[in-house]
This record gives C-alpha cells, sequence and structure tokens, in this order.
DNA sequence: AAAGAAAGCAACCGCATAGTT
DNA sequence: TAACTATGCGGTTGCTTTCTT
C-alpha cells in the first residue's frame, strides 16, 4: 500500500482563501522555493507541500502571465504538442508566462475541439495510446527521445528554481528553436533521417531541427 | 426569470523518477 | 544496491460560471 503524501487529517482541500495565500506568497518571498514537504507547516498552512506547490506554480507566481492565449501562442501550442504529444510542462516551458495545467485546460477546452471541427484532430495523434498507464516511454516514440549526446536535439538545462531536480532528460529536447510544419495543416511523414530531422509517421509531420544559426529566420516564417 | 446544459478552470490523485541514506 | 523520500507530471474530477432554451 502506499503511504498518502500527508496526513490526511489535518489537511485542507478544496478551493484556497485568500489568508491562504497571502501565508504562501509571503513564506515563499522569505524562504524561496523548495522543501515543499516541509513548507505548509513552516508557513503555518494546512495544506499538503503538493497542493502548496500547485498553488504557487499555477496561480501565485508573481511571473504569470494569465489572460486568454493570443494566437500565436495557440499555433505555438498546436505545433508543439504535434511534436511532443500531451507533455504539458515541456509544453508550457515554450510559452512565458503559461502553465502546463493552463496550457492543458486550454487544449482541452478550446484548440481540440477547434481542431476536431477543422478535420484535424490530433487526439491521440501522437502514436500514444490513452489507455496505456502513463509511463513516460509511453509518451514520446522512440524515435523523438532525444539523445544527450547529441548536441541538436539535447540542449542543457536552464533550470528554472522549479525545475532544479530536471527528472528527466528527454525534457530538454529543443524543439521551438527551428522547428516547422509544411503548409499549415498539410503535414508530411518521416522518420530521423539524420541529426537535423525528425518526423512522426503517423502524425504526417515533418519536423525539421536546424543549428541555432537559423534561428533568426524562424521569426519571420514559424512564429 | 428559471432550469438545465455546456464550458472553463482550479485542484486533487496516483505514478514515475531523481536524489538520499 | 535497495529502500525510502521528495518532487514533478499528466490525467481526472468537481465546482463555478456562462450560455441556451
Amino acid at each position: 500500500m502506499r503511504k498518502p503524501c500527508c496526513e490526511k487529517t489535518e489537511i485542507t482541500k478544496g478551493a484556497w482563501s485568500k489568508q491562504e495565500d497571502q501565508k504562501l506568497i509571503d513564506y515563499i518571498q522569505k524562504h524561496g522555493e523548495g522543501c515543499w514537504n516541509s513548507l505548509p507547516k513552516a508557513a503555518g498552512l494546512r495544506r499538503c507541500g503538493k497542493s502548496c506547490r500547485l498553488r504557487w506554480i499555477n496561480y501565485l507566481r508573481p511571473d504569470l502571465k494569465r489572460g486568454s492565449f493570443g494566437e500565436d501562442e495557440e499555433d505555438l501550442i498546436i505545433r508543439l504538442h504535434a511534436l511532443l504529444g500531451n507533455r504539458w510542462s515541456l509544453i508550457a516551458g515554450r510559452l512565458p508566462g503559461r502553465t502546463d495545467n493552463e496550457v492543458k485546460n486550454y487544449w482541452n477546452s478550446h484548440i481540440r475541439k477547434k481542431l476536431v471541427k477543422m478535420g484535424t484532430t490530433t487526439t491521440t495523434s501522437t502514436a500514444l495510446d490513452p489507455k496505456k498507464p502513463h509511463h513516460r516511454d509511453n509518451k514520446v516514440p522512440l524515435l523523438m527521445q532525444p539523445d544527450a549526446r547529441n548536441p541538436i536535439l539535447f540542449r542543457p538545462p536552464a533550470k528554472t528554481t522549479d525545475q532544479k531536480r530536471a527528472p528527466n532528460h528527454d525534457d530538454e529536447m529543443d524543439v521551438s528553436d527551428s522547428m516547422s510544419i509544411n503548409g499549415g495543416n498539410q503535414l508530411q511523414t518521416g522518420v530521423i533521417m539524420s541529426n537535423k530531422s525528425f518526423c512522426l509517421p503517423d502524425l504526417n509531420l515533418d519536423l525539421t531541427l536546424s543549428l541555432q544559426l537559423a534561428v533568426g529566420e524562424r521569426h519571420q516564417s514559424d512564429i
């Protein structure tokens, strides 16, 4: 049996009050992020550490953008989702001020429906079997797993404080820097052909990773 | 104006993984 | 090296708000 992450009896659940928010903000401003397990007690909160972390990351962090998504953001989400599947934290990492939860919700409530309407559904189009347990190896096709030895697919982490632990190497894939999709919704197929490109057969997707020097061109043609 | 349906979003849950002992 | 602990992630749930009839 799995041990509960916290003592249920003393834990408050549900929506956060303003007082709780303030306590959490005050504490983090004083002591910084981290040590989520001990934070609630230290901050005088009757919440589990996980809940505090989530509240901070998804709602209280000062650098959050909030508000509705722009067209460019939506476009980027669609492209990244085509490449990465439901890896919301990775996708959110490419959208400054957005959280994985926000991106996930936006996808589920807006974009997916939109794509279904257009007949361009990418739901479960990422070679991922939704019925399978969410094992990480199931999330991204093997061909897409970046190789830490490959500088094209692997970029050394530029960690934010809440990413210190960097649990997965495949989280470091640098995709947006020079990703391109041919002809809007007409995507092409293929497999990894070289260091510079890889494609998803089931996605009809052609994604090209070019070197950093191409970054300048990206802004005109891609974003 | 009221009731039901749909949509949106915040939060929880369980699992995987990295770090520590 | 195995066991344990802490953290991060994605899926899901359920409450609240908005829309439709």
